[in-house]
RNA sequence: CGGGACGUGGCGCAGUUCGGUAGCGCACCUGCUUUGGGAGCAGGGGGUCGCUGGUUCAAAUCCAGUCGUCCCGACCA
């Protein structure tokens, strides 16, 4: 294409609003605009470059047999009713009502429809299916951010699988890991399989691809030693031996002005924070909840909803905490506490001689022993791995990395078609649900955060695989007739290549063109200019090394195809 | 939802404290010169200052409300 005739609206500074790296560069690079929060357009060298990582996505779906579909992105609020989901979602679901008042939802995801369309799968023998779809899903954040990272409405390549029993559900997962490993290679991203919570979703055998960034949103615990990766919401550690203070009897003693754990550190009568318990007052779904942890652990908010199931978890205010324990934060425990609901994590288990919150603003006790002064209902991880803890398997040091999360695959088993009615006959001719698998990565995420791996002061150095161009000619001087010349008859015969040229031919002076070239990525540039022509070359020049290379202009199209049709293989 | 910042031509910003009818850089248009790293000179077009209401002779500027955007946290298939 002639870059002459393209939309590429440049800019020389970014809008104040873009902060991620991805968002600035594919502003300025002319790649999106943003029309209001969560919500992008894609320019035409966006949407060149989303319908690349479209593309491969496809193409690895469909070498695993995958089969593609183009389902409704509204769908009537029934099935999401019937679901369980319509209720359990919440705020994060586009609902609307249309003209004759009926509720609708906009897609977050299709477990539903595509259980829906399965019903007509009626025997084992039809079975296993893999279905896919690139299609638009629309989410409510609270808080859209990070460019293309975390938006609204969003592409997403997402897949179900249905088979008669866990054991094909094993192997159409394990398909999946494998094409999603190839996907990420393909986009050169490098991720780290890690597990994970299934939140809202339901469902176990949860996986997300993760790719190490500072634009992320999810922190990740790594062990280099032995592999171990979790997503921290689910993450574990392991934790040292105490020897517990030698304090046998309960007892109340007076703390005036205490309000923190580091605070009853250095009070009279205080303890060091792991030998404190700390009390989160917690709401689960509207009901009172106490959580309890070692004082110097940190609650992790989605290992207790999912422990609970509680799908509204905050922490309490200052006054319910008054009203059901009758001091504010600070002075807060579980001590002799009988009318709530007790987790505790089992760093406490066992434990002795500790000093915790006596329910009575300034008061604390100590000599608390887990088990006699606290009734425990429910014993569950609930703390937040921190770097440097050992390792659960191996007990090196973990790593917190923080990441973007580029893929998440995971075992739905029959909630959906249990819930939707999706049936088939088995071996034996009994009726039994389909056992389903869910996988989804975000398209418009994966080039954000190719965009956010591929970069420099310049701009852009996307990978070959999914830049908006191969190549880009960039014609020194428009006025000089044996340039134009070549540049014509190179792009031609790149364009008989099957490479992807962009011959800038616009009529503004080298400077701009080098860094605008740059500024968009393409990953080859041919000069041509007066001063290599006069002896028969042209510059190639590598966007990601900067280095570049004299070459006679015969033999240009015989080298490009080469490295360009080898890294596309 | 809590905290913070901000809305002035396409983009980046100044002007707001001490009200007087909008300015700079980039971009854009025309001409001449220039032509291997975001050119120079000259001329020119474009905004009523997020929106609504109020105060005032007079509001970008003061007051109230409202909408929106970004960041941190909360939350988040």
């Amino acid at each position: 294409m002639r870059w002459s005739q393209l939309f590429i609206p440049t800019l020389r500074e970014a809008p104040a609003d873009a902060q991620a790296t991805n968002h600035t560069l594919l502003i300025r690079g002319g790649f999106i605009r943003q029309l209001h929060s969560g919500h992008y357009s894609l320019l035409p060298l966006g949407l060149r470059v989303h319908e690349k990582v479209a593309a491969i996505v496809r193409r690895e779906m469909e070498a695993i047999g995958a089969q593609e579909f183009l389902l409704p992105a509204m769908h009537p609020a029934e099935i999401w009713k019937k679901s369980g989901r319509w209720q359990a979602v919440g705020e994060e679901l586009f609902r609307l009502v249309d003209r004759k008042g009926a509720d609708n939802v906009l897609g977050m995801t299709h477990e539903e429809v595509f259980a829906e369309v399965a019903k007509e799968i009626t025997s084992y023998k039809a079975l296993p299916q893999i279905w896919f779809q690139i299609q638009w899903k629309f989410r409510d954040e609270p808080r859209p951010k990070g460019g293309l990272l975390r938006v609204r409405e969003f592409a997403m390549k997402d897949s179900y699988s249905f088979d008669v029993d866990e054991a094909g559900l094993d192997s159409s997962f394990d398909a999946h890991r494998r094409a999603y490993e190839r996907i990420f290679a393909a986009l050169g991203l490098p991720t780290i399989a890690v597990q994970a919570s299934s939140g809202a979703m339901g469902g176990s055998g949860s996986t997300e691809f993760m790719v190490p960034s500072p634009a992320g949103e999810d922190d990740i615990a790594l062990c280099r030693e032995c592999g171990y990766a979790s997503n921290l919401e689910r993450a574990q550690a392991q934790i040292a031996e105490l020897v517990d203070r030698d304090l046998p009897d309960l007892m109340r003693f007076p703390t005036p002005g205490v309000r923190t754990i580091a605070a009853l550190e250095t009070v009279a009568g205080g303890a060091t924070a792991v030998h404190q318990i700390k009390t989160m007052v917690m709401v689960l779904d509207g009901e009172v909840t106490l959580a309890l942890l070692r004082g110097d652990h940190e609650l992790e908010l989605q290992k207790l909803a999912d422990y609970t199931g509680a799908a509204d978890v905050r922490p309490a205010t200052p006054d319910e905490a008054l009203k059901w324990l009758g001091a504010h934060p600070g002075s807060l425990g579980a001590v002799h506490v009988e009318d709530l609901r007790i987790i505790c994590d089992p760093a406490l288990r066992g434990r002795r001689g500790l000093t915790t919150g006596a329910n009575e603003d300034d008061w604390h006790f100590s000599g608390v022993d887990v088990a006699r002064d606290i009734a425990v209902d429910d014993w569950a991880d609930l703390r937040r791995v921190k770097a440097a803890e050992p390792c659960v398997v191996c007990g090196m040091p973990l790593e917190v990395l923080r990441c973007i999360e580029a893929g998440h695959i995971f075992k739905l088993g029959t909630k959906y078609s249990s819930a939707l009615g999706a049936f088939v006959l088995d071996r034996n001719g009994k009726q039994t649900p389909l056992v389903m698998g869910s996988y989804g990565i975000g398209i418009g995420r994966n080039l954000a955060a190719v965009a956010e791996v591929y970069h420099d002061d310049k701009g852009l150095v996307w990978p070959l695989a999914v830049a908006p161009f191969d190549v880009v000619i960039t014609i020194l001087n428009l006025k000089d007739a044996v340039s134009r010349r070549a540049s014509e008859t190179l792009y031609q015969d790149l364009l008989n290549q099957g490479i992807d040229v962009l011959l800038d031919d616009r009529g503004v002076r080298a400077g701009v063109k080098f860094a605008d070239a740059e500024l968009i990525g393409v990953p080859y540039r041919v000069t041509i200019g007066p001063r290599a022509l006069a002896e028969g070359e042209v510059e190639i020049t590598t966007r990601s090394t900067n280095e570049t290379l004299r070459c006679p202009i015969g033999l240009v199209v015989e080298h490009l195809n080469e490295i360009v049709n080898k890294q596309k293989r």
